[in-house]
DNA sequence: CATGAAATAGACACTAATGTACACTACGGT
DNA sequence: ACCGTAGTGTACATTAGTGTCTATTTCATG
């Protein structure tokens, strides 16, 4: 019999308590270390009550699969669907992804790929993910009247250089990333954003650049 | 005693045997899979003959390390360092890594930044070989009278679409990667590339487009 | 306060891996 | 021919993990 949901008993553990601290060692140090000894330890309880809550292993690990299912691919395609005048607007939306780990966990998305090296359940999840998530970005560039296959590249390039920046762990200050998203901005769309689109965004994220924007100082040279 | 090197005696083992089916297993499926017992099994081996050539595993993984220092990072360097008249002849030569895997290993690649997620000592090697990459791709654009930040983001956004695609392991055919080049040139550059670029670009990986390449048939719209 | 379900723990059996000790075999040089 | 060294195999001790069965504790509720 599995367990009824937990209506904060104040037993220790709790279905939820092992995924939460199984989710944390998949993020640390990837899959192979989330094993059910040391979840117990850290959790100070006994090895076996996990088997209360899950058949095994296997199911907690079907468990976590689920989660991010849910998580990551909405809340991109979500961002390329929401309401923009113009594609550096759009853009913008979507880099909301990058700064608010509500909307994208990339820690997440990296553990989830090094898991598909060893697992082919894993590695069809991803695949089905990634062509998901260019579609969408595709049909954003579509949208703002950009032909198929340069949209197609466009939204490649976006996506990859994401899934690049999660790869590579940066780690930017805001402030950093905040003064590089111009550049990428022109970039991707192959023109400079407007002061105003900036100022919307910057305002989301709740950062105050430190000197006004002129418009041409970011970028250099002929684009 | 260590071995000397192995004029190919009749022995079943050897010390590169031992590491190259280790670099396998690593490729495959992990560092996590990177056993001894099962290594011995795919060389056909007792277990224990491992012993004799390495000290004990951590000696293994170092060696793998090791090997991985000196290739990945060196062939992208020298590539940016290679004759260009053009910014985008200058990117056609560093794509050569992509398509050419003795110039750089994505696989290896990203087995490593798997392995990074549990081990401080490859993830201090990663970072340092992030940084000396990213490094070189803009100087290479600075070279091409780039501004230093606008150089630098193109740098990144090159060099973090290329970690992406390796991440995404994807699987293009030669035809479709190609078509996508000039795409990714004028993303990366802001202009198009000369189909006399495109040209000598081909001719080095012995492609032969289908139909001949029209100036301006491949991008669209106002880029 | 007694009862039963929800949750926990302990004892046990098993497996896969590491590493050590030591005996053995094949080869090459003198 | 024979001896040392390079390389292999067998046997054993140990450790970390999985999963099962059973006994025990804790809590909510009548």
């Amino acid at each position: 019999m599995q367990p009824a949901d937990n209506h904060d008993t104040k037993w220790r553990g709790s279905r939820d308590a092992w995924l939460d601290a199984a989710f944390e060692l998949l993020l640390e140090s990837g899959v192979d270390s989330v094993k059910i000894l040391p979840l117990a330890k850290r959790l100070n309880v006994s090895r076996t009550s996990f088997y209360w809550f899950f058949k095994d292993r296997e199911a907690l690990l079907s468990a976590l699969i689920e989660r991010w299912r849910e998580k990551n691919t909405q809340g991109l395609v979500r961002q390329t669907e929401a309401y923009a005048e113009s594609i550096a607007e759009a853009i913008l939306n979507v880099f909301d992804c990058w700064l608010d780990p509500g909307l994208f966990d990339s820690q997440l998305e990296f553990a989830m790929r090094s898991w598909a090296l060893q697992s082919v359940e894993v590695s069809r999840e991803i695949d089905a993910a990634d062509e998901t998530r260019i579609e969408a970005l595709t049909r954003m560039f579509v949208h703002h009247e950009y032909e198929t296959l340069a949209a197609n590249v466009r939204a490649r390039t976006i996506y990859l250089t994401q899934i690049g920046y999660i790869s590579m762990k940066t780690q930017e200050a805001l402030e950093v990333r905040m003064r590089r998203i111009p550049a990428y901005v022109e970039i991707f769309t192959g023109r400079a954003p407007q002061p105003r689109e900036l100022k919307r965004f910057h305002a989301r994220h709740g950062y105050e650049p430190e000197g006004d924007i002129q418009e041409g100082e970011i970028i250099g040279k002929e684009m």
